[in-house]
DNA sequence: CGACATTCTTACTCTAGAGTAAGATCAACC
DNA sequence: GGTTGATCTTACTCTAGAGTAAGAATGTCG
């Protein structure tokens, strides 16, 4: 009301109410959030949020479900079957970090947040589980020798979580996206204290 | 007054109070826990929660003080000298992985529900740090050529965040420690895909 | 223009749950 | 037995913040 915002459709507000959301979710959780801070955030008042996205859980949600999308979009190129397994960790990888890189807030409100909150975990986990399994299909289908027992699902937790744990470090700006990509790499096939590539 | 608990004295009754906030803490989430809900697991009334803790918070803060305590003990084992770095890290790996497996909850609280309240992760984080300090100082150690260049800060980043992600399928009772340890350690020194010990 | 739908706001209601006031009950010691 | 100082409870107060009622402003299409 007071300058320049003019009203929108609703599709454009949407956005806007959840671009809003996430950056205030991001910077302090869920339930240190307010309604009312998103609505001040986002410039328009209290009553809109209700309007389209019904409760403040269902806010949340909507931002998950959307951050999540982009972050499996961003996992796409790993999926391109004309590169070998190898080449294809290392988009995942390059895929996965560049996102957390360019979009930290999202990286918050997806891992930090709503892992934490038993209410949200289940729908990133499906992200995350999908994230998992491809990752164990990558390793599977560029090792040579099977060596009988050997469990490339747990493998795969483990590579993923040490992932997670750099992606904070990208995320924080103390190191970079390709350094942090040759670090795993060289984690998944040579160990920590392999030669570098 | 109903039937059997009599008066107790203080450091016993806070040792309850502390055993209670935990276990709700660590199923429902900090936000989700009322003050009252601990109060009635503890089978004591909320005014002694803050005769004995002040609020809310402070009780929360002495759970995290509590059970990060008994978690560094666990990795005392890891620091003895007498051993090679290789099997202090070795211990390292027993000891974390052990107290996971032993204390669920407490593993809960602790990284799961602290990790994101923003209000407490710097407190989580310094027990943390020390990990992940203490993993850097034996991976280097235990490193013959050191490779130019070599950061073994962001190194023990990575092992640290394979191992939480491990440790919460140990938690959840899909994988035994012993396993889980041999599969870090080969993780470490060999890569995912390198041969088995 | 006038009717209808959509966008949007001010100004509330209502409840969960953090925190407290006031004092009862018990144990121990003189 | 009475005094002192812990332990412990019932029964509140008070506020942040989720959610809503009622309707004003703006567009658009006949």
């Amino acid at each position: 009301m007071a300058g320049g915002t003019k009203r929108l459709p609703r599709a454009v507000r949407e956005q806007q109410m959840l671009d809003a959301a996430v950056e205030v979710f991001s910077a302090k959780g869920f339930h240190d959030t307010s309604m009312d801070a998103i609505a001040a955030a986002a410039e328009i008042s209290k009553p809109m949020l209700y309007l389209y996205y019904g409760s403040k859980e269902e806010l949340f949600t909507a931002c998950i479900a959307r951050e999540g999308q982009r972050f499996v979009e961003a996992l796409g190129p790993a999926t391109d079957s004309t590169l070998t397994p190898r080449e294809q960790l290392r988009a995942a990888l390059v895929g996965f970090l560049g996102f957390v890189d360019g979009h930290r807030s999202s990286w918050m409100v997806l891992y930090r947040q709503s892992m934490g909150e038993q209410a949200f975990a289940s729908q990133v986990r499906t992200s995350r589980d999908r994230l998992i399994e491809l990752t164990a299909k990558l390793l599977e289908s560029s090792t040579r020798e099977p060596e009988p027992g050997t469990d490339f699902g747990i493998m795969a937790v483990a590579l993923v979580g040490a992932g997670e744990a750099v992606a904070d470090r990208v995320a924080g700006g103390e190191i970079e996206v390709e350094k942090a990509a040759d670090l795993l790499e060289n984690l998944a096939w040579r160990g920590l204290a392999g030669k570098k590539k």
